[in-house]
DNA sequence: TGTAGATTTAATGTCAGACAATTAAACTCC
DNA sequence: GGAGTTTAATTGTCTGACATTAAATCTACA
């Protein structure tokens, strides 16, 4: 692994390159021991600190971890889905929120993507996976919820249907698309009418989870979705105006 | 933004944590300009060094970029769909590739995802996009073409499948469900009669796209992943076949 | 007066060396 | 042989310095 002094790349990010292609090329294995901080400097023949800007670079992406002591060091790390879930989340939600993305145009693909877990939750949802369901409609319906919980608690819904396909590695991509949704789901004002046509496609979806109907729980998610894009709609219609009131 | 100096968490990672969140939290906004070194770390009463380290950590999620000079520091950055791309394939494919997901798992969820962008594809591709697939598919008829070169042109095919949608939130999500299999599948040994079923199913998927048929292109991705499936079983079988050999 | 070039300056990038904190292993003593 | 102590290796942090970059300012000259 070499890097080159005159580059205009930093260093440190140039190391942290060498390193991330060893990872991803399988050179590096989880939980192998890279060299301490001296030594890298050393191979590199830059200073501590620079290797160290290096490491940081890697542990912010869950590519290492560090321990300290005499056993102490840099080691690969095993990618965790939580971790991985994380990042994903992270990444998506700036994504949305710095990119001018429309509501329609998430919310699209957020149903999209949902549908396509429908059939595979259908036919494998546990017992567990129901209860969560029919946990999650039960609070959306208690009085005096806020929004945000409702739509904490909404999450938690689809959350839970996705997870009933039991591929964690489609848990892991719907992840991103279901929480980066969040915050612009939270700029919208439920009524209580609402709510009440939200929780009503819910029970629907749940039904047909139970029944293992995987057409019915498409067609669930895409009256849920027409619902959605129309409530959206209407809310930032009534801010458009509001604001161009203000301006006027 | 404050930090725990008594906390165990490293200082740096700490100070990573608390910018993230103000940029997430829409307190720090796009190009907006980060105070610089030496002032946040008088602000969070550290040194320089670990300052830069914490830079550095949120550098490498594409979050600030810095920039040298009199006018330069560390700023904001809008987090770009190529970026978001680029992270996605990477967390993507680590997670796959130290995790033991089967292949079955990957496939599963990579042909379940494509499937959701079906219907939107059919109706809404260019002609563009319908001659990207077009070429791809007469590269792929090519001799002498190398597993590594056919998979290539197998996922810039299934790109445009996908691009067609006209969804950027949908393209980047499947990025990496796509690009993350390929690894898995430079594993296989393509024969030619493979090759030939494989481009068969291209084919009539473009044909569908063609004829804006959503349901023929769900179809014909049903029948790919069939087909995968299958390839996928038998060279695993084989490999595990010669294995055992070695091992007795 | 205007412009090309030199200078200044503020910021990041890098370095060297030191000390603190942590923790596993080796050692000592009972 | 086990409990407590010491040792040593490693990461975490600090200080201070210099190098590099690039925008802004100043200067000289046409």
């Amino acid at each position: 692994m070499k890097i080159d002094p005159s580059s205009p790349a930093d260093l440190s990010a140039q190391i942290a390159t060498a390193i991330r292609d060893a990872i991803i090329g399988g050179r590096l294995i989880v939980d192998q021991r890279l060299p301490s901080e001296a030594e890298l400097a050393e191979q590199f023949e830059v200073s501590r600190p620079t290797v160290r800007e290096a490491l940081k670079r890697l542990a912010a992406q869950s590519l290492i971890r560090t321990q300290r002591g005499p056993t102490g060091g840099a080691f690969v790390n095993r990618l965790s889905f939580p971790d991985a879930y994380a990042q994903q989340i992270t990444t998506s939600t700036l994504l949305l929120s710095m990119n001018a993305v429309s509501f329609e145009t998430a919310c699209e693909a957020r149903f999209a993507l949902e549908r396509a877990c429908a059939p595979l939750s259908a036919e494998r949802r546990t017992a567990d996976h129901l209860a969560t369901m029919r946990a999650e409609i039960h609070r959306q319906a208690q009085a005096g919820l806020t929004d945000e919980a409702f739509c904490a608690s909404d999450v938690a819904f689809h959350r839970a249907l996705v997870d009933g396909a039991g591929n964690p590695v489609l848990s892991y991509q719907l992840a991103g698309a279901v929480e980066a949704m969040q915050p612009l789901m939270n700029m919208i004002t439920f009524t209580a009418r609402d709510r009440a046509r939200i929780i009503a496609l819910h029970q629907e979806i749940a039904n047909a989870a139970e029944a293992q109907d995987g057409k019915a729980v498409t067609a669930g998610l895409t009256a849920l979705e027409a619902e959605t894009q129309d409530l959206a709609q209407s809310v930032f219609a009534a801010l458009a105006a509001r604001n161009a009131g203000k301006a006027g």
